[in-house]
DNA sequence: ATTAGTGGTGTTTTT
DNA sequence: CACCACTAAT
């Protein structure tokens, strides 16, 4: 069979298996999505089952698109009846179908992490509790992490006075998203497990109609989501998980690799499968990964192999200062533009989004262009969140949230003291903002502001009944006033563009191949009037905008390393390796964080196909500090043989016509008198062109005179050690 | 009601 | 340093 062609033994068993459950153990690089996609197509290939009948589950929306779209080019057929998605995307997809059932306005909306805590914070304040005492940011993970366990609060047990004080927290939040009719992103997940839990018939629908789910990145599960998927597949389906629990990086956030043995034992599992063969990395690389990994201990074990050449060395910079640093990636990110490898494949990552500053500024100085992932996304810029907050109060004017963020923004009369006063209004019947602005109790200047406000509002919803979305979006950005605030603004011609491009988004999702339309199939969602608008702020929360920026432009890939996992590159920095930093400070206490780090350094690591790049800095500027840092444990870790050190400090030696003066170190500063390197013609670190082997870089060098020999690392073919007299090295 | 300015505080990773 | 929450001044 065409669609079985070049898997490896392994490969092809975890794809033909039978209809049982099954784990399979796949390392980084080993074909995992390839997995995946081929036994999905197998599946319905063979007969076994309809598009109709899968359920795919994965962590990212980037991930769901690549496998739908990996599918769709094994098979001819249509993927629409195919469940692809990430779990808050199916648990959202599942409450708006029943969302009578599950207790929810039509319209229901979705809190982000900030909205969230805004909404906490709002709760708190009017429980009189001291937001001093009881910071809100522990409170919402209290909450979180209770909703993961499947707790409401109701069923939390409290130990202390502080645990008692966030249950009644937790009590009056719940109370309120409910009064609000939103939903915070494990609530989404919660609210579908109990739906599900509670009736039979929806249980029993989606049991029978999918027969296989598979699951991608099992080892980042919390225990939710595994209870979710145990509900869902009863006792007759088969689940599919593939994981490695080496790369299991969101314990933070309630991930749980134990998960994976929990599975193995529930389904009864009986042979899990490993895919150890790398097809990604060359030797070095994997070489350096399994050293690092193995000094975890909680491991299920094992290790990676490739059939590829052990490859180049690692690449080790120690600057002396951050600055220096990014001046040396700098370089060799323009050695590797001039040998011809993309920027796209070239990747900058670190431990924290605070560390792209640096590398930013000077990538900027030098006029190469650059994408960063992560930081604040689209749906997130303030600009963004104000339309969103109209467009959530025209959707569900319940939403105290959305009201208290547009009701005086721009500036429109309503001050503390009336919001205050509608606060009171509506704490005292038992309403919505919303509702107390409408009964409108407020006399003089300030009942008029709110009277205008809420026709403001009115005329809004009255004018986007049946609009097609765009025109919804237009319209109601049109009558807030927000395009005047912005253009009196100083900075506000961005913020202008990217109030139009929102309209540009909404196109995109009514699209014949946006998400509108895979939805639709069920009927249930229109692209007009407000289940449209509630779909489309539902995907604006779930999506916070991963492709704002120019996807086609050929630039430098800048990210964390929690946002490269499941990528690859040609070639990686992985910069700030730093003790405090990466391993982060916050994360080493106890033998938990510490492995966890671990795994953050091997997915680092496994990211680079065949140029890999380790730097730190001595010092740092970090939160308006300077920081002496040591270097991070995690180089330790790696076998010395595997890394070469570049460091221009301590490997300076220079190379005259005649042959090299190695072994000559300068100290901390340049006090010796520098060779001039024009004169002398070869140096370490330069990048030469040879007539068979192509461009690379010197890397070491020995002898003298005839004798004469230098170590030049190839872009392609590798290390060779090159006799001067008769290789004819070119200077690049 | 809005603005500017002050001081205190806390900082990882993100669906 | 950057983001708040709060205060004083307009």
């Amino acid at each position: 069979m065409a669609l079985l062609e070049g898997l490896n033994p392994q490969q092809l068993e975890a794809v033909t298996l039978a209809h049982r459950s099954a784990l399979i153990l796949a390392g980084a690089g080993s074909g995992k999505t390839r997995v995946l996609t081929t036994r999905i197509a197998w599946l319905i290939q063979t007969g076994q089952i309809g598009a109709h009948g899968v359920l795919a589950v994965t962590f990212t929306n980037k991930a769901a698109r690549e496998m739908l779209m990996r599918i769709s080019g094994m098979l001819p057929i249509n993927t629409r009846g195919m469940w692809v998605g990430t779990f808050h995307g199916l648990c959202n997809r599942i409450l708006r179908a029943h969302y009578r059932d599950a207790g929810l306005p039509q319209t229901f909306q979705i809190l982000d992490s900030a909205d969230q805590l805004a909404m906490i914070k709002r709760v708190m304040k009017s429980m009189n509790i001291d937001d001093g005492k009881y910071p809100p940011k522990q409170a919402q993970h209290f909450i979180n992490a209770a909703k993961e366990q499947g707790l409401r609060a109701a069923k939390v047990e409290a130990f202390d006075d502080l645990s008692r004080k966030l249950v009644t927290v937790y009590e009056a939040y719940d109370a309120q998203c409910n009064r609000e009719g939103v939903v915070d992103f494990t609530e989404l997940l919660l609210r579908c497990f109990e739906l599900l839990s509670k009736n039979e018939i929806l249980r029993e629908h989606y049991r029978g109609r999918f027969k296989h789910i598979l699951v991608d990145e099992f080892q980042d599960t919390n225990r939710l989501q595994y209870f979710w998927l145990k509900l869902l597949a009863g006792p007759n389906n088969s689940i599919f998980g593939v994981g490695d629990d080496d790369q299991s990086i969101y314990a933070f956030r309630g991930a749980r690799a134990g998960n994976m043995l929990d599975f193995e034992k529930d389904f009864h599992v009986g042979k899990v499968i490993k895919l150890e063969q790398n097809y990604r990395s060359q030797g070095n690389i994997l070489d350096a990964a399994n050293a690092l990994i193995r000094h975890n201990r909680a491991r299920l074990g094992k290790n990676l192999w490739t059939a590829q050449g052990s490859g180049e060395a690692l690449r080790l910079y120690e600057a002396m200062t951050d600055l220096e640093e990014a001046r040396y990636i700098l370089d060799e990110v323009k050695q590797l533009k001039n040998e011809g490898t993309a920027l796209c494949e070239i990747a900058l990552l670190y431990r924290s989004n605070a560390q792209s500053r640096v590398l930013e500024h000077a990538l900027f100085n030098a006029g190469i262009s650059y994408r960063v992932y992560g930081g604040l996304r689209f749906f997130e810029r303030q600009e963004i969140k104000h339309a969103l907050a109209y467009l959530r109060l025209v959707a569900n004017p319940q939403d105290d949230g959305a009201f208290l963020r547009v009701v005086n923004f721009p500036a429109r009369g309503i001050g503390d003291r009336s919001i205050e006063q509608l606060q009171d209004v509506a704490a005292g019947r038992g309403t919505s903002l919303w509702q107390a602005a409408c009964a409108n109790t407020l006399s003089g200047k300030a009942g008029a502001s709110i009277a205008a406000f809420v026709k403001l509002i009115e005329s809004m919803r009255a004018a986007c009944e049946h609009l097609p979305l765009p025109e919804i979006i237009d319209h109601v950005v049109d009558l807030s006033g927000l395009i005047p605030y912005y253009q009196n603004e100083r900075e506000g011609e961005g913020r202008l563009e990217n109030l139009g491009e929102l309209t540009n988004a909404a196109v995109a999702f009514v699209s014949a191949d946006g998400p509108i339309a895979q939805v639709s199939e069920g009927g249930e969602i229109q692209s007009q009037g407000f289940p449209a608008l509630a779909a489309f702020l539902a995907h604006a929360s779930l999506e916070a905008g991963e492709h704002q920026a120019a996807a086609g432009a050929d630039a430098l890939q800048l990210m964390t390393v929690h946002s490269a996992k499941g990528l690859e590159f040609h070639a990686v920095f992985i910069t700030g390796l730093e003790e405090g930093l990466f391993p982060h400070d916050n994360s080493s206490s106890g033998q938990d964080g510490l492995e966890e780090e671990r795994r953050l350094m091997y997915v680092a690591l496994t990211r680079a196909r065949r140029r890999l790049y380790l730097t730190h800095a001595q010092t740092r500027m970090l939160h308006g500090q300077t920081r002496y840092n040591i270097a991070s444990r995690f180089v330790e870790e790696i076998p010395e043989e595997l890394i070469q050190r570049v460091n221009a400090t301590k490997f300076s030696g220079f190379v005259s016509a005649a042959g090299f003066e190695s072994g000559f170190e300068r100290g901390f500063e340049a006090k010796a008198p520098k060779p001039d390197t024009a004169a002398s013609g070869w140096r370490v670190g330069q990048n030469v062109v040879h007539a068979k082997f192509g461009s690379g870089v010197i890397i070491s060098a020995q002898g003298r005179g005839a004798d004469a020999r230098v170590q030049v690392n190839f872009r392609d073919a590798g290390m060779k050690w090159l006799a001067l007299e008769y290789a004819k090295l070119v200077p690049a």
